[in-house]
DNA sequence: GTCTATATTTGGATAGAC
DNA sequence: GTCTATCCAAATATAGAC
């Protein structure tokens, strides 16, 4: 009998072809916007026929798939190691870190964050995989003595909001990045300062 | 000579058809998603043969500009007329104001606030109206002393991403907008308070 | 695995008769 | 203003040869 080889150099060389599809697919997303991401454009920058790429990927979805699960796992990878210990320099960094890589690729924040794509919706394996991301985000904010769900519920209105308006009314700039650490200290104070909310009393400040 | 008539009911039965065509467009894009407009769909919904659109509209964009300019109105024409005295909760009504009409109608909040449909820029009169809004908004957040840019931002930021979440991850619930009176709270206290702000010295806490 | 050829659908838009 | 007829382009997807 034949031994089996220790690496199997076709699986490599798809693997590799396959990355190679969804880099162009990201070039071209980021180019012409995330609907806009056509097949025909694909397979021609990577020097295929349109057909070709049905022996990488069933359907153009199945393609968005992967892009999903690449930027997701991508969020959960490049998220900061370390924090700082104070609370409040932790959710500026976390924050910063949500915006950065929101506004660094718009195209990529649309596919994730926002549901715009008309029939596509995550595999249920990768939506998984996204859950994880909030999960520890929930964690580190737990560790932060912020508990409660409408805090974390807020946390996430917080940084998403931020990340809209910079993408969508001065893209490219610093505008609403340059208030996070504003926003940051405002939700912190607010989140641990809750004498007010407990009492479900009106404040009458 | 003959008299002009005080009545063109051409141009009215004319506009008539406009509206008609405008209000199966919405419940199209309502029903399939804004990027999915179809002059076919739309004609058939309406009786027409596809071309006898373009007796109305000159192009698809023109459409998507025109329900653009209604939706704008209709942001407008909606506002509540009066304010509580009360500066925090006049911010309320404004921010319950604005989640409420863009979660009515995700579509078109996607066609006014997000510009995710490729090729569609609305036109220069359109947006101008458009910006009446923004600064209606900031004219009554300066009636409670919140004049500094900054803070109207952070207040844009706040409304969108409460909407953003609501509409992305509890479509048709109530989750994020039952925190945006907590949120208005939030903003008021951190705007009016700003002893820290002016010194522009780190916060000790 | 890649190609050619093709199917199928759908889209927006125009020409010209009535 | 509306229609028929048509164009043109683009899209995703499949069949089958090599």
């Amino acid at each position: 009998m034949l031994g089996e080889p220790i690496r199997d150099r076709r699986a490599e060389r798809r693997e590799a072809t396959r990355a190679e599809i969804l880099d162009a697919a990201w070039e071209q997303v980021r180019e012409s916007g995330l609907a806009a991401l056509s097949l025909r454009d694909l397979a021609r920058t990577v020097g295929m026929q349109p057909p070709s790429l049905y022996s990488y990927f069933d359907s153009k979805n199945a393609i968005y798939d992967a892009m999903y699960a690449q930027g997701v796992q991508a969020f959960i990878d490049d998220q900061p190691a370390a924090l700082p210990e104070r609370a409040v320099e932790a959710l500026k960094v976390m924050a910063h870190y949500f915006v950065g890589f929101c506004t660094a690729d718009p195209a990529r924040y649309q596919l994730l964050f926002q549901r715009t794509i008309p029939g596509f919706e995550p595999s249920a394996e990768s939506y998984e995989t996204s859950k994880q991301g909030l999960a520890r985000t929930a964690g580190l904010l737990a560790g932060f003595g912020i508990t409660e769900p409408r805090s974390l519920d807020l946390y996430t209105a917080l940084v998403t909001g931020l990340t809209d308006q910079q993408i969508s009314n001065d893209p490219g700039g610093r505008r609403w990045i340059g208030i996070v650490d504003d926003a940051m200290e405002m939700f912190y104070e607010h989140t641990t300062d809750k004498t007010s909310t407990r009492t479900k009393g009106r404040r009458t400040k």
